[in-house]
DNA sequence: CGTACTTTTGAATCGCATCAAATCTGGTGG
DNA sequence: CCACCAGATTTGATGCGATTCAAAAGTACG
């Protein structure tokens, strides 16, 4: 990780204050990094610009449970006032991080309305997303969870699979070799096409489920 | 539904500004209304004093899921500032449910910054609540699912089985034929004490997980 | 007393996890 | 430039556990 950028991302500029932008820092990480670990104390809060990055758990047998995976936007939201991670934070992909110190977030919100108004719709919009994803975990075959993924967090039915199909698996719930049956078997009926780390649903049937 | 209470739930009031208290209304609802539809525009936030509420959407083949079931606190907080709800809102057991003007809750944030701190803490709350079912959800055995439950969301390993086995099962993400097979089998092996609509986790296996 | 729903048990089937192994890939060092 | 290695990708075979369909028994309610 090495100090890059001066410059704050456009969506963090918008939703944060005038007054904290000069606070954050940007920088590059690698593949592997590590945010935070289960136990440490949040001092500040992660923006992604671009990568990715997982929060998980370990389970109790040891495999890891992922319990999301971060392209862009804030890492652990919910973190703001948590005295401790309850999870893993990882970059499994080159990615550029903001780190914004929470106790400036939190001094700007006692005295800005208008930014914790902000930051409550943010906070909605990341409760609809982990919503519609219990809806996604409760479907229990392969295939209906990935049509509900591309149809509900894709662009025009296009999602990018990220580093890896593993990964990408991991966030579905099932194991890598099941994915890779699934989206092997939607290629072949013309449901799915595979193309630039993209998945892209054809439009077979349009049932997408509208927001 | 019928006006009863002018009393607004401590957690509420203590939740609320005192400017809010006189603009609740708390009433009576029966098992089976419902507090609203996908498509409906939110007006009042809902707040379960106690009884059970399910948000539920319908899935592609007609069949309901069930994304969240509450038995206190607000339902569907993420709907402060949408547009439309998207999922319906459904009693499941007679609750006492005090309604918010929403217009009323957003004026008293653009005002209050201790209230909207308060929010935020809620949201942060609801959202870490959210991740650990999606990572119960990603547990593929119902008896694991069961047992995360009871670790997380459990007071003393017990928690209320609620409006019956079934909306238990929906929670879970599993049928509920499945579910009495497991709820059967753990009390055979004496993992599991059923009483008084509470299932309790006895002290087997202390992997609680804490939160 | 009858209706509707929940709870419970049974049997057959299907899909995914699991284990195993081969192939492909990118990156490293000789 | 090539040999080599670690990890990702892909394919195969097997078994388990949940779903599914079916039906009986229990329970609440008017």
């Amino acid at each position: 990780m090495s100090q890059l950028l001066t410059e704050v991302p456009q969506e963090l500029a918008e939703l944060l204050p005038a007054g904290l932008h000069a606070l954050c820092q940007t920088s590059a990480y690698k593949k592997g990094a590590r945010l935070f670990a289960v136990g440490d104390k949040p001092v500040v809060m992660f923006f992604i610009g671009s990568g990715e990055v997982v929060l998980e758990r370990q389970g109790i047998h040891g495999e890891s449970i992922v319990l999301q995976r971060s392209r862009h936007g804030f890492v652990g939201e919910a973190s703001l006032r948590s005295a401790r991670y309850h999870c893993d934070g990882r970059v499994t992909a080159p990615s550029e991080i903001t780190r914004v110190p929470i106790r400036d977030i939190q001094a700007a919100m006692a005295s800005d309305p208008a930014f914790s108004t902000r930051w409550i719709g943010m906070l909605n919009r990341e409760l609809k997303r982990l919503r519609l994803q219990c809806e996604r975990l409760s479907l229990n075959r392969v295939q209906d969870r990935l049509m509900h993924l591309l149809e509900t967090e894709g662009q025009q039915g296009s999602y990018p699979i990220g580093s890896g199909v593993k990964s990408l698996a991991a966030e579905l719930g099932v194991t890598h070799e099941a994915l890779y049956r699934c989206v092997l078997d939607m290629e072949k009926k013309g449901l799915l096409l595979r193309e630039r780390g993209q998945l892209k649903l054809l439009t077979g049937a349009p049932g997408a489920c509208g927001q």
